[in-house]
DNA sequence: ATTTTTATTTTGCATAGCGCAAAATAATCA
DNA sequence: TGATTATTTTGCGCTATGCAAAATAAAAAT
């Protein structure tokens, strides 16, 4: 693989993924470096089929030399996505852009560990096959679940759902199943990556972002990188509501749906006829005041630019509670800084493009010095 | 001033002041380098009076090339902290190490903006005089007071104690008093500082500072890095508390006390009898609970490794809090990650020793690439 | 049509920083 | 006294980057 690795190109690629196509000056100017030392980077990943120059509709009729956009190329590199619900396996392939190039999806029928990774390592290998790109174009495979992380570095607390699964090391454990880098995160974290690497968070620096799923995870975003802390237990925004009443989960709508009558098992089964209903109704009122006290606790402890709203809770929803945050004055009485956007997700309709963002993230992209 | 630019020189530097004087050795594996590369960084910096060697009372008996110990001067260079309490102005001059080596407080008689830090500089200047100390062997001056960073970056609050004074830039409002390079930051964040260089924190990478004083202010140190945003609004722990009672600050045990028929406007007045009495007793208490509160939020925001407990309510007080604290077994019914060590501050007894690091900080130390 | 002006990009040169390998050093051990 | 050992230094070369001068390609002026 066509690792990027020095300092300055990974500078250069996460501000190039973060602002799209730019001019030579303008690179020099972001990155703080000397003109000249940008031609040498610029050149060197053009040799190496990082970087492509596109057409500046804008610059024409201008003086001097014609300035030519710098962008990454989508095809310099491609990742693979597995992420797995706990009756669904999803797989993927994107592009650098994190464009969707195929997915693949099976039921679950063993839950057994090595059946499920070796189900995923063949799906991956079939779809790479499909699409005949060369194996060693790929620059890693993510995995993402639910769970909680533990304590231990590189490990995933297994999920209720997959309660007979044990921790589990990206490196030992799963790496054997793809023959590529694999690199591991649970659900919350790797869609806040999706965010930030192709999604909506592009052009934001510091973001946290909210995990609407059966549970509720979080992930911080600091200067364009994840806050994994030592442990990885970082941003765990579910942990932090009140028990005075249940916290507003894709679980507890279900339960909720279900006191009423309505018993499902999954998120996606709900008729979209109950989802603009009085109980869902009443359930995302509650929701949206409880995440309006949370939103005060990130605004007090990371106060990022924006909060992101991302999860499997479904559209109606989703973008129900983001709009009324955003539409909000103040989210406490005392509070004095002023509110953060409120973003909607782009790309939590599918998850397994949070685990496709994890091998981008981690090869390419670099914390800027403070 | 001999000032310390280079990425590794910071390293090395922030690297003894958390370790203390340790071998070349120990150096080229913390910092990943080469050995030469440290003997070069180690003989520039010697150079420059900025390390010295210091004999290892272990390293004896022991066969091969006999290792010395690398340590930071003291006298390398200096610092000097303002702290304007509302009433009081202290001012102090330290070494690199952060010992006090003169300080001069003052009673504030007119608070106007001029006349507090006209004679904060008369006092700095005195005080570099009577040591006999070179003024440009100054890295800086830190100006510290209560209040709330605003967004707008370089400034603070004015504080309801000043509320005459207007927004403050450090560059511009402050440096001509002091002549030479100014920094500021409120007094929690100060304080943080404080303890990460020069206190109990030196050997900790993640913690959160819980500041105890009038107010309840925070901070969070990353990775040895103050954490602060682009807006300085961060770990702003004082405004998490849920209104259905006072926050515990020192302004809510004073208006306790004056309940129950003892009337103080300062801290320090509390007698002691009274500090031991059941009042302050109950009151500690309720603190107690709140704070395993806030505690629990900065585990699912920040899970840092130590929680710091500071600030101006007094030792009898917040030794107790510290230790009560530290002695739980969880912070909450479904709160599965470790508990994080609960550390009394070392250096809130002299706030202008927190107004001093700013310098230090700023001008020494480094942020480790992720 | 040619020259000038302009903004952008590239080239040549110099230097700082650091890795690698070999040498030097100062102690203990045999 | 010489061998062994752990630590530190020296010599060499490479890489990254800054700086200044040159080259480039367009518009504007002549």
């Amino acid at each position: 693989m066509n690792t990027i690795t020095k300092q300055n190109e990974r500078r250069l690629v996460t501000l190039l993924r973060s602002k799209g196509p730019i001019t030579r000056m303008q690179i020099s100017e972001l990155l703080s470096v000397q003109p000249s030392t940008v031609t040498r980077l610029v050149n060197d990943l053009f040799m190496r089929d990082i970087l492509e120059e596109v057409a500046d509709p804008e610059r024409s009729g201008r003086r001097g030399f014609p300035s030519k956009l710098v962008g990454l190329r989508a095809d310099s590199f491609y990742s693979a996505g597995v992420f797995v619900d706990p009756g669904t396996l999803f797989t993927c392939i994107v592009d650098s852009h994190g464009k969707l190039l195929s997915e693949e999806s099976r039921l679950i029928v063993d839950r057994n560990f090595e059946s499920v990774f070796g189900h995923a390592g063949r799906m991956i290998d079939r779809q790479i096959l499909d699409l005949g790109l060369n194996r060693n174009a790929f620059i890693g495979c993510g995995i993402s679940y639910p769970g909680q992380h533990t304590n231990k570095p590189g490990k995933v607390l297994r999920t209720t759902y997959l309660a007979e699964w044990p921790d589990i090391d990206a490196r030992t454990d799963l790496e054997p199943f793809f023959d590529m880098p694999v690199h591991q995160l649970n659900d919350a974290k790797s869609a806040c990556l999706a965010e930030l690497l192709f999604g909506i968070c592009k052009p934001i620096h510091n973001f946290c972002y909210i995990w609407l799923s059966y549970g509720i995870g979080g992930a911080a975003v600091i200067r364009q990188n994840l806050y994994l802390g030592e442990r990885m237990v970082t941003a765990e925004f579910g942990g932090l509501f009140p028990k005075s009443q249940p916290r507003p989960s894709g679980q507890d709508l279900l339960d909720t749906l279900a006191q009423a009558g309505h018993s499902f098992t999954r998120l996606e089964d709900i008729p979209d006829a109950l989802l603009s209903g009085p109980v869902v109704q009443a359930w995302v009122d509650r929701a949206i005041g409880q995440l309006r006290w949370l939103s005060l606790v990130i605004m007090r402890t990371f106060a990022p630019e924006a909060i992101v709203i991302g999860g499997r809770l479904g559209d109606p929803i989703l973008d129900r509670i983001c709009q009324e945050l955003g539409q909000m004055e103040t989210l406490g009485e005392d509070y004095a800084i002023g509110m953060p956007a409120f973003l909607r997700a782009e790309t939590d309709h599918k998850p397994q493009l949070g685990a496709a963002a994890l091998p981008v993230y981690f090869g390419t992209s670099i914390a800027e010095p403070a």
